[in-house]
DNA sequence: ACATTATTCG
DNA sequence: TTCACACTATCCT
DNA sequence: GATAGTGTGTCTCGAATAATGTGA
């Protein structure tokens, strides 16, 4: 046992080093996301039950100040506001899913309905819980009463299973150690073990009917198995449109946690169009957990689904799958299936990967062509420049000539800075040795990707935010749904064109700092609220010439997804001579990045003031290597 | 006993 | 619980 | 120049309670 404990413990250590602290190696489900409420408020707004999401300054202020006295008591006036969400969320399904619902669900939201107050709230509680295993002696709401009561009719529905068999590990779930150390009558010894390793200890001994039945006959306590939690997962899956939002979205909403944007989403909009799509979005999910537990990736190529015909979103979300499916494929020395998979994969960077692939293989005249019509798709357009270079490389052997590239020069400079005593960060030094040895009046900001970007998603609020048929469909949502989808610029192609013209008056400043008032706080794809302040906002404008935030702005509509990174960690402001300029900072032995190159290329083209900063240590003891 | 971590709830 | 980005070290040519 | 591996912030909550680990 000691062994598979090990074994185990190596193999989240060393392939997956960052999921260590969820799962402990026993409990199966850690993924699934079991947790939260069922709570919703969509309708809300049609029922006016609540003024929050709307006119954001005078509602906010109004609610901010019950808020501060009130302190941690908001306002949550029913106590099975839990319970009313949920059954806002099952009637936005009925009407938005109608056609969609299976025989299954449309009984259940029928059933549901039919149930009495504490059943309904209790199924609700135990949809919100982490686990589907309960012990009864667990479940106590006051506002429920009785859960064995309550549990009734939904046993006899089926949603519960008060005769589930369960398994060792969740045995392991649901005692708690000293209960398990009396019931196994273990040594003292174990005592000290960690609980996993007591699993793991007993697994092989150990058969678990008898242990369960003397459970059991011990404590005589009740086992609740949630077998509604599948069916209430689908429909979480459906309102959303994702996993990642809980049934908590709701409350902290409403408590003004997380703040949306509100736009009428009062259409026909949702997220999947056919039982199918929902389907394949739960396929792709289980594959990318097989994938995450380290898989066959061939096996999992096989459980893949096929190309998604009348769903670009989900059809994208499987290329990206797939190509991750061919990384795991190459590194795992099956360079031949990657191959394979990079040639139908849509998904950015796949012609690449084909490329390097063939030329690793000494197949010149594949590389070549993957090259070649990488380098005419639109999609592949960031990957230009390796592509040029496979190229050269191809030519170089075939016929023994280097090929130079002319390129646009960026310009860069070095400093020798202290080393920082407690290890910040190199971007963090650099900052304040310029600031200063800066005799001048300039002011220093590490903002990397959030100032420009954040200026881009005030001015284009408007845009983004566009009521676009399709785009929103629940009041959720940071974004438009479409917004990594082919065309999203072109379908708010007014909107942008207007906000960009604005740029040619002075407007420009109003539409961001009236975004930035009354706007604050909402989630938006583009805008890091932490990272703005209104001191910085003023500099900014007052520093960069329109002329430059509309070469940024398109730059960033060219790739609303890849443009958004690559901008340079530091941003120098001169006020009085309203002159700015963007520094990458670049410790020893660190090099430009491809997006960081192609950005600052663009930007110097336009004669924007851009450089990278070299550092070197003041107190380097031993050059790990020789300076060039 | 205490400190640390996980879970729950609004 | 993700996932993408940025940085680092190493090997290769 | 390519690659593998690591770290980090984040899809922002905070208070209260339960469970677990650790030391005496
Ligand atoms: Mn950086
Ligand atoms: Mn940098």
């Amino acid at each position: 046992m000691t062994i598979i404990w090990s074994y185990f413990g190596a193999r989240l250590g060393s392939v997956r080093s960052k999921s260590r602290g969820s799962p402990q190696p026993g409990t199966i489900g850690y993924h699934r996301c079991r947790n939260r409420l069922a709570q919703m408020q969509e309708g809300d707004t049609r029922a006016g039950l609540r003024g929050n999401a709307p006119g954001l300054l005078q509602t906010s202020l109004m609610r901010l100040a019950p808020l501060k006295t009130e302190a941690a008591r908001p306002m949550l006036t029913d106590r099975y506001y839990y319970l009313n969400n949920f059954r806002l969320v099952l009637s936005w399904l009925e009407d938005r899913y109608g056609d969609l619902l299976e025989e299954e669900q449309r009984r259940f939201i029928a059933d549901f309905n039919a149930l009495a107050l504490p059943a309904q709230a209790l199924l609700v509680r135990m949809a919100t819980r982490k686990s589907d295993l309960f012990r009864a002696s667990k479940l106590n709401y006051e506002e429920i009463g009785s859960s064995e009561a309550a549990a009734a009719p939904l046993i006899e529905l089926g949603w519960i299973d008060d005769q589930s068999p369960i398994t060792l590990d969740e045995l392991f779930t649901l005692l708690r150690k000293d209960e398990l150390l009396r019931l196994l009558d273990a040594p003292r010894a174990a005592a000290t073990l960690h609980k996993p390793a007591l699993l793991e200890s007993l697994r092989p001994a150990c058969r678990e009917l008898p242990l369960l039945q003397t459970w059991y006959a011990q404590c005589g306590e009740k086992i609740y198995r949630l077998r509604a939690a599948a069916l209430c997962e689908r429909l979480r899956l459906m309102y959303f449109g994702n996993f990642h939002q809980t049934w908590s979205e709701f409350v902290l909403a409403d408590l003004g946690v997380f703040r949306y944007e509100r736009i009428d989403c009062s259409g026909n909009s949702r997220a999947f169009h056919s039982r199918e799509q929902i389907d394949v979005f739960q396929q792709l999910y289980r594959c990318r957990e097989r994938l995450h537990d380290d898989a066959d990736p061939e096996q999992i190529l096989r459980e893949m689904p096929q190309a998604v015909q009348d769903s670009d979103w989900l059809e994208q979300r499987r290329a990206k799958l797939m190509f991750r499916i061919a990384r795991r494929c190459e590194q795992r020395q099956k360079a031949g299936v990657a191959a394979g998979i990079y040639a139908s994969c849509a998904h950015p960077g796949s012609a690449l990967r084909a490329a390097l692939i063939h030329e690793r293989a000494q197949e010149p005249a594949k590389a070549r062509a993957a090259c070649i019509a990488g380098l005419q798709m639109p999609r592949e357009a960031p990957d230009r420049d390796r592509f040029e270079r496979v190229l050269s490389r191809l030519d170089r052997k075939t016929h023994g000539r280097p090929v130079a590239r002319a390129r646009n020069p960026i310009p860069d400079f070095a400093i020798i800075a202290p080393r920082p005593v407690p290890a910040a960060s190199v971007e963090q030094a650099a900052l304040e040795f310029l600031s200063a040895s800066a005799a001048d009046s300039s002011r220093l900001y590490y903002v990397e990707n959030t100032l420009i970007v954040s200026l881009f998603g005030l001015l284009c609020w408007e845009a983004i935010f566009a009521p676009i048929p399709g785009a929103f469909f629940h009041p959720y949502q940071h974004g438009p749904a479409d917004l990594h989808s082919l065309g999203f610029v072109e379908r708010r192609g007014a909107q942008f064109a207007s906000a960009l013209d604005s740029l040619s008056s002075e407007r420009y400043k109003e539409i961001i700092l009236h975004n930035h008032l009354e706007k604050a706080g909402i989630q938006s794809p583009f805008v890091a609220w932490r990272a703005l302040d209104q001191e910085l906002l003023n500099t900014a404008l007052e520093c960069f010439p329109a002329s430059h935030l509309r070469h940024w702005c398109e730059w960033i509509l060219l790739d609303a997804h890849g443009n958004r990174a690559g901008f340079p960690d530091l941003v120098q402001f001169w006020p009085g001579e309203r002159r700015y300029r963007l520094i990458e900072v670049k410790g020893p032995g660190d090099r430009l990045q491809e997006n960081q190159r192609r950005l600052l290329e663009y930007c110097t083209s336009r004669e924007m003031p851009v450089s990278v900063c070299h550092v070197r240590w003041k107190d380097q003891v031993t050059p790990a290597r020789a300076d060039p």
